[in-house]
DNA sequence: AAATTAACTTAGCAGGTTTGGA
DNA sequence: TCCAAACCTGCTAAGTTAATTT
């Protein structure tokens, strides 16, 4: 059975090709209204990205100070620097001990083996090279000519150890978040009318109503749900007098408010080059300033040093909390972590922080309460940096011990679905949904506090259909229920006779809005799966699942043979295959019929260059048969040349054409990103002579660094 | 043992930027 | 050189899981 994950295929496209029989109407139009606010005018920066990677002057003080500091209180940073130089490539292994020490070559050293090294605190760990880095930004700075391309040396923190127990640094300081720029009262010609009047709002009011008027485009503002908490909240930030005149939201005229924005955007479109590059320099800035933390003797780049500026909340789907106020966070709100010893953030002048707090045993730099959900954000680094990127190795690891084991927990939950205790059955199917399927644990959720989405455990007996027969097919299951930010998970799935009988049992004398599984929850699985192997929790499966059947589809999927294209086509179809598996939807781009269209109209002209091409070709060889020249017998190359040259643009435009009908409403991003141990990828590509480039673009290379350097071609998940 | 909280991963979309073909 | 399309990045919501509190 192991990653059999073909039935799948039916379960994104109503109207796919092979998808005969399922009808479903696209009954939940969610996608249609998802979040789609954040307005703001966000000049975005020409990130630079990396680590240790070139930086300019403007940074150099900061640079040296860092490194002064450094020095202080590590002195030995240098004579450590070259101590893993020796360490051979094939001997790389998770724990970053050489293979052979490990007996059982099952031990991986995220699975806290015994700590060889209890004096993690004076290991020699993450203190070399910050002074090597900054060398090469400085050689950078003036060498000019080659600055950009300069294969920096980079930090290999695979190569080195790890922190074996909760400690994730030891040295961390960096200067806080950036704040929302604060509100500018509009224009006093941009007016608001109630009931057809004027009305000058005050600045409080003001600010909300803009939020508002910012999104009237959209939907959702005529939403019931929305307009409600929007008004509720609103009023909270009227002066009295507003709020015993504003009393209905209908008699609210924000058309003025939303032109003035709409003029706005375009003014900013219309900006000469010149102040498009001043804005562009003034992010750059910042992000120099504020994106990037020391951490452990390494500069390492921030992932969101932005505070989220206030707006309207928009939940996914049918959210009952959607068109609430997100307010402003102040620094009064704001909760920093750094190291003792570090330069402590600063707040801005005449603010405090909530905390400044030095904990070591957490990633955050940053956090603070969100006043929608009262749930905790945080600011943490970039995928590319080191701690992000181990607990990434680690994960995939993981799912590799899975394999080795996956058999045997088959075997085992088979076993169970003949249990005489119906919390072990109802755990049994479960975990076969979840393997099988790919389904996500499913925690239960307070109703009324978020959309109605269920996972496996918190399926309910409506969202499932069982069919003795269908298609002749026998003991079919058809899912239809809301996942993970609303999106629908729709499948049929033919299922073993046992499990079958088993779902008619669980869902016997239920209500459709029962629970499917009532003596089981998530934490009650994963404390099962805990005991089948260590560190096994329910995500796992999908780590496995989706990067197992990635490998077994290159396999298939591709040849040696094939070119460039081809391969890569090969490589989505692949990617496809687990996007599907994971359920990875996205709403179809709103000009894909239109650039299908486009599309199809090249080809069609492509094909008649091709035939005019090849016509001339004949009457070339004709030719040079009569003429029996040079001339002509070049001509007839020449032409020759170009028949070859159409066919294989034609192809290309042809492959194109194949993927993006097939990709139409799958997204590749989150299984790439998020599933797929990127070695298998990084493998495929040395063994088929496909550059990475071609695979990961730039951010994708920085993330999976470390399988870039570590994978050769014969790695196996 | 249930509920809550904290920390961290996973998720799709908007909208800006870059690319590549006419 | 222009334009559509592809690509990419930021954003922030919504999950999972483990730890902690009640």
């Amino acid at each position: 059975m192991s990653g059999d994950h073909s039935h799948n295929d039916s379960q994104i496209d109503s109207g796919s090709r092979h998808n005969d029989s399922h009808k479903h109407k696209d009954k939940y139009k969610d996608k249609e209204h998802k979040h789609k606010d954040h307005k703001k005018d966000k000049e975005r920066e020409k990130s630079k990205y990396s680590n240790s990677e070139h930086r300019d002057s403007s940074d150099k003080k900061h640079r040296d100070k860092d490194k002064e500091r450094l020095k202080l209180k590590d002195g030995s940073s240098d004579k450590q620097k070259d101590k893993h130089k020796e360490k051979k490539k094939e001997e790389r292994s998770f724990d970053g001990k050489p293979k052979k020490e490990k007996e059982n070559g099952f031990e991986s050293p995220f699975i806290k083996s015994e700590p060889e090294n209890n004096d993690f605190y004076h290991s020699p760990k993450h203190e070399k090279s910050l002074k090597r880095e900054l060398k090469k930004g400085e050689a950078v700075t003036d060498g000019k000519k080659k600055a950009k391309k300069e294969p920096e040396e980079k930090w290999k923190w695979w190569e080195e150890e790890r922190y074996t127990d909760g400690v994730k640094w030891k040295f961390l300081e960096h200067k806080g978040p950036v704040f929302a720029p604060p509100y500018e009262p509009l224009p006093s010609n941009v007016k608001f009318y109630y009931d057809g009047k004027h009305m000058k709002l005050s600045p409080g009011a003001e600010e909300v109503a803009t939020f508002f008027a910012k999104m009237l485009d959209h939907e959702y503002t005529t939403k019931d749900v929305f307009r409600k908490n929007f008004f509720k909240d609103w009023r909270k930030e009227m002066t009295s007098e507003e709020k015993s005149k504003l009393t209905d939201l209908n008699k609210c005229d924000f058309s003025e408010m939303s032109e003035y924005f709409k003029a706005q955007s375009e003014a900013r479109k219309a900006m000469t080059k010149e102040e498009k590059l001043k804005i562009k320099a003034e992010n750059e800035r910042i992000l120099q300033e504020y994106g990037f933390c020391v951490m452990d003797n390494h500069k390492e780049r921030i992932a969101n040093f932005r505070i989220e500026p206030p707006g309207l909340f928009r939940g996914r789907g049918d959210h009952p909390k959607m068109g609430m106020l997100k307010r402003r966070i102040r620094p009064e709100d704001i909760i920093i972590n750094c190291s003792k010893d570090s330069n402590h953030p600063k707040p801005p002048p005449g603010t405090k922080w909530k905390e400044v707090r030095h904990d070591n045993k957490v990633t955050w730099l940053v956090s603070w309460t969100e006043n929608i959900q009262g749930s905790i954000k945080y600011i943490m680094l970039n995928p590319s940096s080191r701690i992000k990127g181990e607990k990434d190795w680690q994960k995939y690891e993981m799912a590799r011990r899975l394999k080795k084991c996956v058999d045997r927990i088959r075997a085992q939950y088979r076993e169970d679905w003949k249990s005489k205790e119906m919390r072990i059955r109802q755990r049994a199917v479960a975990l076969y949904f979840i393997d099988k399927l790919a389904l996500r644990a499913g925690n239960e959720k307070e109703e009324g506090e978020t959309a109605d989405t269920v996972g496996c455990c918190s399926l309910r007996v409506e969202h499932l259909t069982l069919h003795q027969e269908m298609d002749g097919q026998e003991y079919v299951v058809e899912f239809d229920f809301l996942g993970k930010d609303s999106i629908r998970y729709y499948n049929k799935v033919p299922v073993e006779k046992r499990v079958f009988k088993n779902l008619q049992l669980f869902m016997e004398d239920k209500e459709p809005e029962d629970d499917l599984f009532d003596r089981l929850n998530t934490s009650i699985l994963n404390k099962h799966l805990q005991e089948l192997m260590d560190g096994l929790t329910a995500k796992v499966f999908r780590t496995y699942n989706a990067s197992i059947t990635l490998q077994q589809q290159l396999n298939e999927l591709t040849t040696s043979e094939d070119n460039v294209p081809a391969k890569i086509l090969s490589y989505n179809r692949a990617n496809r295959a687990v996007a599907v598996l994971c359920n990875h939807q996205r709403a179809p781009p709103k000009t894909f019929e239109k650039s299908m269209q486009n599309l199809q109209t090249k080809i069609d002209a492509k094909k008649e260059q091709l035939a005019d091409a090849k016509r001339e070709l004949k009457s070339a060889k004709a030719d040079a048969k009569v003429r029996r020249d040079e001339k002509s017998k070049k001509a007839v190359e020449s032409k020759k040349k170009a028949v070859q040259r159409i066919e294989e643009q034609l192809m290309k435009l042809e492959v194109q054409a194949t993927d993006r009908e097939e990709n139409k409403q799958i997204a590749l991003g989150t299984s790439k990103l998020n599933y797929l141990d990127p070695r298998i990828s990084v493998a495929w590509c040395k063994k088929l002579g496909v550059p990475i480039e071609k695979i990961y673009n730039k951010t994708q290379r920085e993330k999976f660094a470390w399988a870039i350097d570590m994978a050769e071609k014969d790695y196996e998940f």
